[in-house]
DNA sequence: CGGTCCCTTGACATTCATCAACGTCGGTGG
DNA sequence: CCACCGACGTTGATGAATGTCAAGGGACCG
């Protein structure tokens, strides 16, 4: 099970935690459901969602184990999050008790920082990927996203979500994703171990743009930073 | 100007801040600066960009008045921010100073978390924005964004990007964006007064579909929510 | 054995990126 | 003052990428 770092550093952290358990498909937290808790995968795999007015669904995070979520300053959540793999752990601390630890404990308010941090950071990648224009970029670079944040198994990466999963994530149809999986495959950039299990043959492949050969994006992006730059 | 939450609340906070004036597209840090210190938009407006290896360039962040941004666990940016408009004002903040700061201040420290909390939500909000599958709803949504972040000045929004800012921000081209906006006109949406100044007449025409008639997807996300909800 | 869910592939329709042309504005230099 | 230029914005035409509809296969389960 993957490490707690809150926890293994901090006694005072440890002492309020809680596991639970759930099994695919389970809510973690709804949008409704007042912001009381901190949370860490801990085994497993979940996603967190947002429900749009118009009643579609948008994944806007996988949560695998060593993830934070749920931090939030007002006192309602903006999204859900549900487990996709049966058995997925989850660690829970109370909010209000943890922020009065770190009051009193400045190495566990530098850690919640960090933590908060590398969220953003997270999500801000996760902003290049969706903001790439073809569909195979996409999912090139959302397998390269899972390669870099799972632990490697026999050289192979692991997939726990649906396709349909993905597709909500990436902004895009399961279709496209299939046929992007396929196509990736054709190329020799990846092989499909199974549904849920994939190998990197060639990066270069999946970074590179692969789609468009048009360059008139790639100019006008140059010239204007030329031009602000200098 | 806009009031500097840390600053104004914290003295020991306030001792280390240097303010910088920027003109359109100065830049106020590089992708390889060391990330030495942490900023907040006092006026004007900047763009948090990132340069793809393949050339093109993509914005993740438009930052406003009262906007923090900068803050990083390791010591490089991954980013760059540029200046947008003339006589753009930024503070700017020692890291080391104001971490120790933190150390002996709760307060202090409680209020950094609170930022980046709010940093986490901004991006995630961001991602619905991006995720939206119509360039007309991006565009819509993007507006609605820009209304609840910037100060109205009678009734109207105001844009102080350019299209091609717009069309990085959003992944879609600059004449799409153009149409987006003549569309939204056209239908009664919003009205522009010039090029940089807007006013939304019907919000609810800005938010709720407009484009792609067809449910599939809507459905699927239905029904695939009441499943795993069940 | 039927049912459901997930995944894949094919055919078609639609959206949007691209190329092109033009208008506006502000600055610059004749 | 006017001509010129570059940056920015808008609109039209066209082809390519992708969403949509449809069909079918495989795994799992009652």
């Amino acid at each position: 099970m993957q490490a707690d770092l809150v926890s293994d550093s901090r006694p005072s952290a440890a002492a309020m935690r809680k596991l639970g358990a759930y099994r695919n498909g389970q809510e973690i937290y709804g949008e409704t459901t007042p912001a009381e808790h901190w949370y860490c995968v801990m085994a497993g795999a979940a996603r967190k969602c947002a429900l749009l007015s118009d009643g579609r669904r948008r994944i806007v995070d996988f949560l695998l184990p060593g993830d934070y979520f749920g931090f939030r300053t007002g006192n309602l959540h903006l999204f859900a999050a549900e487990a996709i793999v049966n058995g997925t752990i989850v660690a829970r601390y109370p909010r209000l008790g943890l922020e009065s630890a770190a009051d009193a404990d400045p190495r566990l308010s530098r850690q919640l920082r960090e933590i908060a941090f590398a969220s953003v950071w997270r999500s801000q990648a996760r902003l290049l990927t969706l903001g790439r224009v073809t569909a195979i970029e996409k999912v090139g670079s959302f397998l390269v996203e899972m390669s870099h944040r799972s632990e490697p198994v026999q050289q192979a990466v692991s997939l726990p979500m649906s396709r349909y999963d993905i597709a909500d994530y990436l902004a895009i149809s399961v279709e496209t994703v299939s046929r992007s999986f396929s196509e990736l495959s054709r190329r020799g950039a990846i092989r499909l171990l199974d549904k849920h299990r994939m190998r990197i043959l060639n990066h270069d492949l999946l970074e590179t743009g692969l789609g468009r050969v048009g360059n008139r994006t790639e100019w006008c992006a140059r010239s204007r930073t030329e031009r602000w730059r200098a």
